[in-house]
DNA sequence: TATATTTGTACCCAAAAGGGTATATAAAAA
DNA sequence: TTTTTATATACCCTTTTGGGTACAAATATA
């Protein structure tokens, strides 16, 4: 799964709101919200913090071989 | 394995040098030696541009619980 | 429905990333 | 050892992140 999609239903999960999110990792609100809308570009420290949360880290994981057509 | 000793073994294993994988990679060769040394506020898709050359993507893994003392 | 709660978008700005490059250090080969 | 190759560090500069905030849109609740 995404990150984004991740974080969004582990946050659910949990019950928490993104202001509620962001104030406990420690991260702005405006990083939660870009982060959940899958924004490519943010920094692997801040996700990190997020993430973490949930006893998660940011990795390398194998992608998927693709089916073409 | 974090990241930077992945992407440095991964680079050795296909015997390229840092300038050629970042040449690959479409990224600065300061970023390569950034990303090996374990910098951790790279940017997520800057840091995908160079493991998905190797079949790789960043995700969120679980931790492993650590053992304390 | 109306109202409250949550989420998404837009703005300003300081701080930092990352590209390029030059130089220093380290490692490998002759 | 000397010479070549590879890696690490430092500087300047442009672009972008991410915090804060305000407002709009969407969703949930009464």
């Amino acid at each position: 799964m995404e990150i984004a999609n991740f974080v969004k239903e582990k946050r659910k999960s949990v019950r928490l709101t993104q202001p509620e999110l962001a104030e406990k990792a420690g991260v702005g609100l405006r990083f939660i919200r870009e982060l959940e809308q899958g924004k490519q570009s943010l920094r692997l420290d801040k996700v990190n913090q997020v993430i973490q949360l949930f006893g998660y880290e940011v990795g390398a994981v194998k992608k998927k071989p693709t089916t073409y057509l």
